[in-house]
RNA sequence: GCGAGAGUGGCGGAAUUGGCAGACGCGCUGGACUUAGGAUCCAGUCCCGCAAGGGGUGCAGGUUCAAAUCCUGUCUCUCGCACCA
């Protein structure tokens, strides 16, 4: 009977593994330790996906490794729980979320231990559990109890704020509202991206040109208030601790970029507090304040009678021809001049209506209204008119620029569309792609570094020398200062919905119940905030408001000390509970702290954290922000929570083949279809939409770089491999491949098909061949013709003859170094040559089978200790020593050298390892097929490596 | 447009201090065993060629005794960002 049977097999050892926990963590590491994180899963309806599985083997397998190599391992699993679709399932079937997520989670906790990994599963959390969301409530405490000091760079305690006399004069309710101004978390009212189908508020980071980011909706902006976390404040430090950080150079670009740190200068350009008529500032004024800058220095926050610019080009100043300010710019309405009032309105109020994706579709033509108002330049008193456009954002620098059309793009698209004056201050002189004359003239837009031109005393500077320099004379002068910026905006920290953790929050209400601004944090020792128990949950969300403004009574308002308050009704974002999850792992049951600071100590950071790449800049940068803030309270001892980070590469769904037909079902070759911009096929000659046909792997044939029909050549097909998704019915469902060809060939495929963090199609035929590969393990060591569970005959314990030693050997060496650089497909393949090798041999010496059956335990846990015990041992095989290779069995006695003639490979030659240039030279002469090729022909040099390669120049 | 990464057989991929291109697996071809085969085993499988030989790592150049690997240019694809002043 005993063929490999996985269906037997594997739940056996789940089993066992469970009984005797196995993979029970130490509460600290004894000796060298090691903590491997998977990014825990959002527990969906639809269960585990085929994706799911590659990270999650890839650290099952290292921390296997690391057992066998006597290293403390921490290795948890959880549940991301909270998410919009358990609340949307709620809407339409009444199920409270909590139902469906457990049950989500049972199925989700069921597929993993059917895939035998190695996680201690005491330490399992999830973030709806209500302990676990008490101390995501703790940490919203601490970060409303945060200012960050800027000088310092580094959060400290709200009561440490320094408070301006002016301030601490008006009485208590101003410095109160003084501090709520420089909380880590913090309110505003802010326009907010409203996705009515998602009946949601989603940040500007889920939204993607306009739409969600998940389902595709249109979203608009509509003004509410929120809440906010200032993760600005750490932007400097996010970026900074990038460099220590063993992550990939392009995750680590991807998060550079998204903070999007520049370097420029701030200038304040003179409008005046009550321009002329013609609009212009007053010179007389403008003399004055002049001289006040140069006395007084250049002030913190602009007063009124100033535009403040941002530009990272302030050498550019001299060619400065206009000034943009933002629609939403506060001084819209006091620079408008009466004749343009209409229009200025007009614009601005289209502009609020548009949605980003509005704004994102018309970025082709450049719009905007003049203002009527000019502002003076400061480096040469020239007045310039104002408009008001919308490329240029509210959100990033000063919400104003000054534009220099001649060597900025946008700005010369702006010019050229309203017909302002373009004046060159840049020589690109013999600069590539451009033609100076053209860039000089005003013609061409010429945006790189070159010489300073038009630009008075500072011609024929550099510009890098002049952006210098002139920051030096705009600040001594107290018109301007060096000033950095960020791409990277505050992150919108309240969501509309039920299922999220309710925010420790208390809204002070006035005798007629109406909010008065004022808030009160819930303290530490009174949380967890529970969610109301008894919900109703209805099926049309038409407004913006949270679902808890409908909550019971006796849970949205609460009475304290004679006063009246309102509980914060929105919840915090999906991404709060994951902020610090690989902390709590660590003392998951800890009622006194997050994590007990011996065992923090102990185990942090994360040595190895693995999950999809589209985590790479929102997770990360949000998780990163929150430890650094806990690391300022001192309750972590690393700035950075994880060392090392690998993105495993998505699965695609199996190849395919597609051709086109048209409306008569006849085939257009897949070189004449483009997409329209609905992104449709359409045939390039006659623009008629096209059908994408399914076409049989067996219908095709390769043809030069493509291929096309066998029945008709001329047809080429596209094909490609495509992102698994249930519209395109591709999608490959783990429970199925473990029913037919068990747990330990999925883990197995999914580490052969490829580098961890490559793109890989799917391909269940592959499955089926680690499947065959597990068998001839199998046979290779059962005895599959007995009815018991017997050794097969050819396991002896004998000696290993040389060569099986070598086999053995090599294997070890090559296997343990892939498994160290985590390349697991190689490492596979090196036991499959084992396998191979041995299959053959008549004898098979139990230890060589002992030695590849712990090396394949990593990648196939369940047939590894299954063998393992029919090799003779009583328990698990989690703890054995990982085999050591010995180098000396290595070393062959000859070694096969390969002959070149003028680099063509023309022979090879069986040598002592150690022969020399002389003896390797005269064997390689005396082959036969080189002599023939050096017949007749003069060696002009001859190359030797030793133990390489022999190579003959000839003439 | 900007940033990052990748182009190697029919397919997934291996080989990177420059040194035998195609390890390993799939698929395919032929054979053995068999009532049967989607089991197993054996042999073959980069392309052209009967062979000798020639060609070959997206394309075009270059460096070198020797290039998938280094340099220059170029094309294609994937991912991310996208009016960030």
């Amino acid at each position: 009977m005993p063929r490999y049977n996985p269906a037997t097999v594997e739940p056996k050892w789940q089993a066992f593994w469970a009984e005797h926990n196995t993979f029970a963590a130490p509460r600290v590491p004894a000796g060298r330790k090691i903590y491997v994180l998977d990014m825990f899963p959002y527990p969906s309806g639809d269960g585990l996906h085929v994706g799911h599985p590659e990270g999650y083997t890839a650290t099952d397998i290292v921390c296997r490794y690391q057992r066998m190599r006597g290293t403390s391992v921490m290795h948890p699993m959880g549940w991301d729980a909270f998410g919009l679709p358990a609340e949307q399932h709620a809407k339409k079937t009444g199920t409270h979320p909590r139902t469906t997520t457990e049950k989500n989670i049972a199925n989700f906790r069921r597929q993993l231990k059917m895939l035998g990994f190695s996680y201690d599963w005491d330490r399992e959390l999830a973030t709806t559990d209500v302990d676990y969301f008490r101390c995501t409530q703790f940490i919203f405490l601490k970060l409303f109890d945060t200012w960050f000091d800027a000088e310092q760079q580094k959060g400290r305690p709200i009561s440490e704020l320094p408070i301006p006399d002016d301030v601490s004069e008006e009485g208590e309710e101003a410095v109160r509202r003084y501090q709520d101004e420089h909380r880590l978390a913090y309110q505003i009212e802010a326009p907010v991206n409203w996705c009515p189908e998602l009946g949601t508020v989603l940040a500007n980071e889920e939204v993607q040109g306009g739409v969600s980011e998940r389902g595709g909706y249109p979203v608009i902006r509509i003004p509410l208030r929120q809440w906010m976390l200032r993760i600005t404040a750490y932007a400097d430090r996010l970026e900074k601790d990038l460099e220590s950080l063993n992550w990939s150079e392009s995750i680590k670009a991807l998060q550079r970029n998204w903070i999007g740190r520049s370097t420029g200068a701030e200038v304040d350009f003179f409008i005046g507090m009550t321009p002329g008529d013609d609009g212009k500032p007053d010179q007389r004024q403008y003399q004055g304040w002049l001289r006040d800058r140069e006395l007084g220095g250049y002030p913190r926050k602009p007063d009124l009678d100033v535009l403040r610019i941002y530009t990272t080009r302030p050498d550019t100043l001299f060619g400065a021809t206009y000034m943009v300010i933002a629609p939403e710019h506060p001084y819209v309405a006091r620079l408008t001049q009466p004749g343009q009032a209409d229009a200025v309105k007009a614009y601005c109020e289209e502009a609020a209506r548009k949605s980003d994706l509005d704004r994102t579709d018309l970025a082709k033509e450049k719009t905007g209204v003049f203002t009527g108002s000019y502002a003076i330049n400061p480096v040469n008193g020239k007045p310039i008119p104002i408009w008001v456009a919308d490329y240029v954002l509210i959100s990033y620098g000063t919400g104003a620029i000054m534009a220099v059309p001649a060597h900025d793009t946008r700005d010369y698209e702006f010019a050229a569309e309203f017909g302002i004056d373009i004046v060159a201050v840049v020589d690109p002189g013999e600069a590539e792609g451009v033609s100076r004359d053209d860039v000089l003239a005003g013609k061409q837009v010429f945006t790189e570094l070159g010489v300073a031109v038009n630009s008075g005393e500072y011609d024929g500077l550099p510009t890098n020398e002049f952006k210098k320099k002139i920051a030096e004379d705009l600040a001594a002068k107290g018109l301007g200062r060096t000033a950095i910026n960020y791409k990277l905006r505050d992150w919108l920290f309240s969501r509309q919905h039920f299922w999220g953790e309710p925010f420790p929050i208390l809204h002070e209400l006035d005798a007629d119940g109406n909010l008065t601004g004022m808030v009160r944090a819930i303290p530490a020792e009174e949380l967890p905030v529970d969610l109301p128990a008894e919900m109703k949950f209805d099926s049309t969300h038409a407004s913006p408001e949270p679902p808890l403004e409908q909550a019971p009574a006796d849970w949205l308002y609460v009475t304290i000390d004679g006063k009246k308050y309102k509980r914060e009704s929105n919840s915090m974002p999906q991404w709060a509970g994951s902020c610090w999850y690989y902390l709590r792992f660590l003392d998951p049951k800890n009622s006194e702290a997050l994590v007990d600071p011996e065992i923090e100590k102990a185990w942090m950071p994360v040595d190895l954290y693995v999950g999809g790449a589209e985590h790479a800049v929102l997770h990360l940068l949000y998780a990163r922000f929150w430890h650094k803030v806990l690391y300022d309270w001192g309750y972590v001892s690393t700035a950075e929570p994880f060392q090392k980070l690998v993105n495993q590469g998505m699965i695609l769904g199996e190849m395919e083949f597609t051709g086109y037909q048209d409306d008569n079902e006849q085939w257009v070759s897949a070189g004449d279809v483009k997409t329209n911009a609905a992104g449709q096929p359409i045939s390039k000659t006659t623009n008629d939409l096209v059908t994408a046909v399914k076409v049989e792997a067996a219908a095709v044939e390769k043809q030069g770089e493509g291929f096309v029909l066998k029945d008709n050549a001329q047809i080429r097909v596209d094909s490609r491999a495509y992102k698994m998704s249930k519209s395109r019915g591709n999608v490959v469902n783990p429970d199925e491949v473990v029913r037919e060809y068990g747990a330990d060939s999925l883990r197995l495929y999914e580490m052969f098909m490829g580098p961890l963090e490559a793109v890989k199609p799917w391909s269940m035929e592959g499955v089926n061949g680690v499947r065959g590969f597990l068998d001839r393990v199998w046979r290779m060591i059962v005895d599959e013709r007995s009815e018991e569970m017997t050794l097969n005959a050819a396991v002896q314990d004998a000696q290993l003859s040389d060569e099986q030693n070598r086999m053995l050997h090599k294997t070890i060496k090559a296997v343990t170094e892939d498994v160290d650089a985590m390349a697991f497909n190689t490492a596979i393949a090196r036991m499959m040559e084992f396998t191979n090798f041995f299959l053959k041999e008549d004898v098979r010496p139990r230890s060589a089978m002992e030695k590849l059956v712990l090396m394949l335990s990593p990648y196939a846990p369940h047939v590894a200790e299954e063998l393992w015990r029919l090799l003779g041992h009583d328990d698990t095989l989690a703890y054995e020593p990982w085999p050591e290779y010995d180098a000396s069995a290595l070393v062959e006695s000859t070694v096969e050298i390969p002959v070149q003639v003028q680099g063509k490979l023309r022979g090879r030659i069986r040598v002592p390892v150690d022969a020399d240039q002389a003896a390797l030279e005269a064997a390689a002469k005396a082959d036969p097929k080189v002599a023939e090729h050096l017949e007749g022909k003069k060696i002009v040099k001859t190359v030797v490596v030793p133990g390489r390669m022999v190579n003959f120049v000839v003439k």
